[in-house]
DNA sequence: TATCTTTTTGAGTGTTTGTTCAAAATTGCT
DNA sequence: AGCAATTTTGAACAAACACTCAAAAAGATA
């Protein structure tokens, strides 16, 4: 028996960059040969279809998050959330600059594509309570609910204001100004 | 010579709403015609093609976006900007709720349609330029820079979090928390 | 009512879309 | 080396896409 002569995870890293940026409708699964150089029967051999391909990139994208946020938190609630949050305004600095492939998801495909929203929302979702849970252990449990859906309110914020062309320490003091809990070093 | 057998506005009301829940790629020209009523040829007649129809609804939308700030910045810079933000709260509860026009269009189109992107950047810019003079009246010209970020950036967080089913009152709390220097009622 | 301009009609344009398939090539197993 | 299972190939598919156009209809003006 044959086997594949591409590895999976390369290929979905090349898809993960055109669904990202492109977003679901704007990405042509011709755009995708092209990309990834597989002809039209390899692809759709290994990986199904459109969706299931979106499906499998998504997936792989959050797991990526995930991991850099568990990263972060092993230097406690406050400080990891810092690093997070200025990582994600220094990164609106880059040229192809593309937000969050998640929350693009979720806005872009609330109303055509119910199910592949849903599953953008529940990776968000997830993320919030992660976020509550290392919240609690150095805030206390009755404070983590408002304190995570501020994270997630300033997370989305800084995504979409990413596009803006503000300066990134204009930025950075009015997260510091709306998360005044957070332990941001004096300046 | 003929008049037409429609009124425009009433046309762009209903391209409005499609292009709003379904976006720039997610709507196609027979969804429009469907919608709408008009046949092909009307409508390229009346409106030009695809990308000048998505203009001109943008437009329609951030005008009224527009005049609904204007009307709530009546009631001073801080109690304005505490109805805008408690109203669009409020709608995330709605059945169809789809965020803001303005804001989905620039996460799909800023790398496949960059001319609408713009106009999208272009119309927040506008917007948050708003903000900061009435609350530079209010609260001094020092502070109005961070302030109008910060109250864009939560502006940005409630639209992208009204997808989440999160209860209204932990967002008011957070936002509260957030925006510490508005005028807030106490509760 | 007759004329002139504009709008509406609805079938039709070529292109792009997501996807399929039979044949050829490739690889692991005996 | 020979067989069997799998992958690659590249042309092809029907459907959907944005858009056009000649002819018919409608309305304003005289």
């Amino acid at each position: 028996m044959a086997k594949a002569q591409f590895d999976k995870d390369n290929i979905l890293d090349k898809t993960i960059m055109l669904f990202w940026q492109q977003g679901y409708h704007g990405t042509s699964m011709q755009d995708v040969t092209t990309t990834t150089g597989l002809k039209p029967g390899s692809l759709y051999n290994s990986f199904g279809n459109k969706e299931q391909l979106f499906i499998a990139s998504l997936n792989r994208y959050s797991q990526r998050s995930a991991d850099k946020m568990k990263r972060a938190m092993v230097h406690g609630a406050g400080e990891g959330i810092i690093m997070l949050l200025t990582d994600m305004v220094a990164a609106k600095g880059q040229k192809d600059y593309a937000s969050c492939f998640i929350i693009k998801t979720q806005l872009e495909l609330a109303s055509t594509e119910p199910k592949l929203a849903q599953l953008a929302a529940s990776y968000l979702s997830r993320t919030k309570a992660q976020y509550k849970l290392a919240i609690a252990s150095e805030y206390g449990e009755a404070l983590s609910e408002v304190y995570a859906t501020s994270v997630m309110m300033a997370i989305f914020g800084i995504r979409v204001y990413g596009y803006q062309q503000a300066k990134e320490a204009d930025m950075l003091e009015s997260l510091r100004l709306s998360l005044h809990w957070l332990p941001w070093k004096k300046h």
